[in-house]
RNA sequence: GCUGAGCUGGCAGAGUGGCAUUGCACCUGACUGUAGAUCAGGCGACCCGAGCGGUCAUUGGAGGUUCGAUUCCUUCGCUCAGCA
């Protein structure tokens, strides 16, 4: 039985640190692998973390993605807060408890809806004032704040609040945009910092400090300009976090602007910390940035194409519901060991996405969601032995190879 | 047999003299820190120089009126209801 108690876990809490150490380094490329160590548990690097904005990776149950090898994954404070809010996910003793995920959490600061939601909010230099998206109430949402409700989730990586510079972008408006996000790191460490030092503060926020060991990680803004996104880079490294994630990236722009940005900041990173490349992104790009020096990754790409019938093999991606898959019986990936391979075939994913059927849903993210941490373990391994190069040329040909 | 109401794409169902509307089904495509189990496009046939291109067909069948008919008229068929 996997143990849920939570006698021994405060202890342990109180105990660990967070940390990062590097177990393995590619000679040819700048893959790196590590371990990642939190309150909750460890976690190998690189690492996908399969997202959870709501509190639930849709469509999946926590014990499938367990058995699936998902060792942390994303909450998003800004959904958590909206609903059920934080009081009643802090009074059930954060969300770990609240969702029975005893495993690492990393929440996004709300941030990203800044940008996503760009036409429901103000942005001021305090910060955020936006209307739900549930029912148009006002709300402000400010570095502090963000803070506040992410320690009163408990997650084990809090995410400075930032604005996701929208694309395209004028230098001036990037530059803007990266001060803005760089004022709002220095007062997010500040923040969190008080929250977990000085009782009273969290107290008169109402809420209760349920994880001592939250680390923080710092956000790279400036839009596709190298100089801005050095800039911002330096600004952060100055504040001091405990990771660094490149945020602003995968909205928009061509990809090569992409790479060309993390192949210039990703080496800039402080080597002894995580690097994180926030919502990115398809097996290619991952297994580029890998090649990078990047250690984490989230993206919605698996669970949401998965719901929308797109499905990740080692042959490249393919449509479910394409009238050629009707009378297949081969598994979506032969390739694969997933426990939806091990058992049902091409033509009954299809049937059950012909007919609305909600295992569909299901069947669908669990095979993408372990493709995805297959791949993970894969680039580890392969990092581990040194022939990371040998396996980027195999695994991109195979996808580019395609189902024919 | 009589009376009445109907017959429109695979299905459902608008339109009632001037480009046949919509939904479902079906066929594709998109999706990158989740306002998404969503969204977009296509869905009579054929043709090429592939263009917001051309030709033809099309509202149960056959006729008719009209510049023009899914729409009006005649007739036949079929469906449903009521009455015998």
């Amino acid at each position: 039985m996997r143990d849920v108690g939570c006698a021994g876990k405060i202890a342990t809490e109180m105990t660990v640190r967070f940390q990062f150490e590097k177990t393995a380094i590619d000679n040819a490329t700048r893959a790196r692998a590590g371990r990642v160590t939190t309150a909750h548990g460890p976690f190998d690097t690189p690492a996908f973390m399969p997202v959870g904005t709501q509190g639930t990776v849709k469509a999946l149950t926590q014990q499938m993605l367990e058995e699936a090898g998902a060792s942390i994954i994303l909450g998003n404070t800004y959904h958590l807060y909206l609903r059920p809010g934080l009081s009643t996910i802090n009074q059930l003793g954060g969300l770990h408890r609240f969702m029975s995920w005893e495993h690492p959490i990393l929440t996004d600061s709300g941030g990203f809806q800044v940008f996503s939601l760009n036409s429901l909010r103000k942005l001021s230099q305090e910060g955020v004032e936006f209307q739900s998206h549930l029912d148009g109430s006002t709300h402000f949402l400010s570095p502090e704040r963000s803070m506040e409700i992410q320690a009163a989730l408990g997650s084990d990586i809090v995410m400075a609040f930032d604005e996701c510079t929208s694309f395209p972008a004028t230098r001036d408006e990037a530059l803007t945009s990266l001060t803005l996000t760089e004022h709002w790191a220095r007062r997010s460490k500040l923040r969190l910092g008080e929250l977990h030092t000085d009782l009273a503060a969290a107290e008169n926020a109402g809420i209760t400090i349920v994880n001592q060991t939250q680390a923080l990680f710092g956000i790279n803004q400036g839009s596709t300009f190298l100089d801005l996104r050095e800039q911002s880079l330096e600004g952060l490294v100055e504040i001091g976090f405990d990771g660094y994630a490149i945020g602003g990236l995968s909205v928009g722009e061509e990809k090569d602007a992409m790479f060309e940005v993390v192949s210039r900041i990703a080496p800039l990173m402080p080597e002894d910390r995580p690097r994180y490349l926030m919502g990115v992104g398809t097996p290619e790009d991952i297994v580029e940035a890998v090649a990078l020096g990047v250690d984490m990754f989230d993206c919605v790409m698996p669970t949401r194409n998965a719901r929308n019938g797109q499905l990740f093999t080692r042959r490249g991606k393919l449509n479910i519901k394409n009238a050629r898959y009707r009378d297949d019986a081969q598994p979506i990936d032969d390739a694969c060991r997933c426990a939806v391979c091990m058992r049902y075939s091409r033509a009954y994913l299809r049937h059950l996405y012909m007919s609305g059927e909600i295992l569909g849903s299901v069947l669908s993210s669990l095979h993408n969601i372990s493709f995805y941490l297959d791949m993970m373990g894969m680039m580890r391994q392969a990092i581990t032995l040194d022939t990371f190069i040998e396996f980027r040329d195999s695994f991109l040909s195979g996808l580019a190879r395609g189902q024919d």
